[in-house]
DNA sequence: GCTTGTTATGCAACGAATTGCATAGCAGGA
DNA sequence: TCCTGCTATGCAATTCGTTGCATAACAAGC
């Protein structure tokens, strides 16, 4: 899996410029995929010269000119051929888990600003459910006045939304946890 | 975050060489940090220049001497100055997720075979739970008479146990959105 | 009038990760 | 006997990701 398949996905969804879709990449598909504007704009110039996007540039008065991308022909049937490749296992990173076991091996003290962070930890997770949960109400009020990418957008906020909630979950019996040691 | 960091918890945990942490990786630790033999030996190199690590050749008839690696005063310092600072955001790379919203843009036939290979995905997940719900019985038999890492390790375990359930239902969920478009 | 923030793009340098390949001896099965 | 697979380590090349910086114009608040 590389980044030029979401970029993919996200300008057929809706076409634009590299700075929208780094705005994007923050907000909606970074949720599953994160990038930065400098992996957006060197993948975009790659991928136009490999005919899977195009562009035009688009003056703006008082601003710099945006270069607005869209997928050609060509790019969707890259991401069409893709999308029919098993998928990959996931490369998991999660340094909290690294954390609590690494903790055995501070002391007490080490363990009460774990526990600390934890509970940081566990605030911000329960905001972003907080906005998923808003985000849902906002664009997916009725289920059956959906077309099929909305509902397939709205599968994978589900998803977003089950991830956090059993985030909370599994937080609240690591804090147990460490306050019993 | 860094791989040494895991690596170091792992050695903590047990000293060994460098292919016997890849092997690690592969199991117990690579279920929250993944890392191939590669990085294993290019990390361990840097961190016994850094005197993080020391290590021994141990002579083996038959085989190529093993090279093993136990962590220095000094690098548990290290471990435990990272472990109190805050956990930095993860980099979320979620393949299916972008998969299932670019199955907007492709035909019946591409939905079909998103549904195939679904079903093959969630396959490997039951599996990978009923493993972890294998070990927990194994290793974690009497709550009561673990020590503070084995604790440590089980609430980890719990984790994973957690979001092996939380995907498996998600999954049905996804299932059940494609059948019905 | 000054600072901060937003839109919009990009270069350069560095460090990390991945992929392919190589060595080397032994064990076990077809 | 040959092939595959396992233990055990490593080089080299390439690609990917991150960080710092730079430009440029405007809007809003202090």
């Amino acid at each position: 899996m590389a980044l030029e398949h979401a970029i993919l996905v996200s300008l057929l969804e809706q076409p634009g410029s590299g700075y929208e879709l780094a705005r994007r990449f923050e907000r909606s598909i970074g949720r599953f995929w994160t990038a930065t504007h400098q992996q957006i704009y060197r993948v975009l110039k790659r991928m136009e010269s490999d005919g899977w996007v195009d562009s035009q540039e688009i003056g703006q008065d008082g601003r710099p000119d945006k270069r607005a991308y869209s997928v050609t022909p060509l790019g969707r049937e890259t991401l069409v051929g893709w999308l029919r490749e098993p998928v990959q296992p996931e490369a998991v990173r999660h340094e909290l888990a690294v954390k609590i076991r690494g903790a055995a091996f501070d002391d007490e003290a080490g363990r009460t600003a774990l526990i600390t962070e934890v509970v940081r930890y566990r605030a911000e997770h329960e905001a972003t459910l907080n906005r998923y949960l808003t985000g849902e109400k906002r664009d997916f009020p009725d289920e059956t006045e959906l077309d099929t990418g909305q509902r397939l957008q709205h599968v994978v906020l589900r998803g977003g939304i089950a991830y956090e909630r059993m985030l909370l979950d599994w937080l609240d019996d690591v804090l147990d946890t460490l306050r019993q040691l």
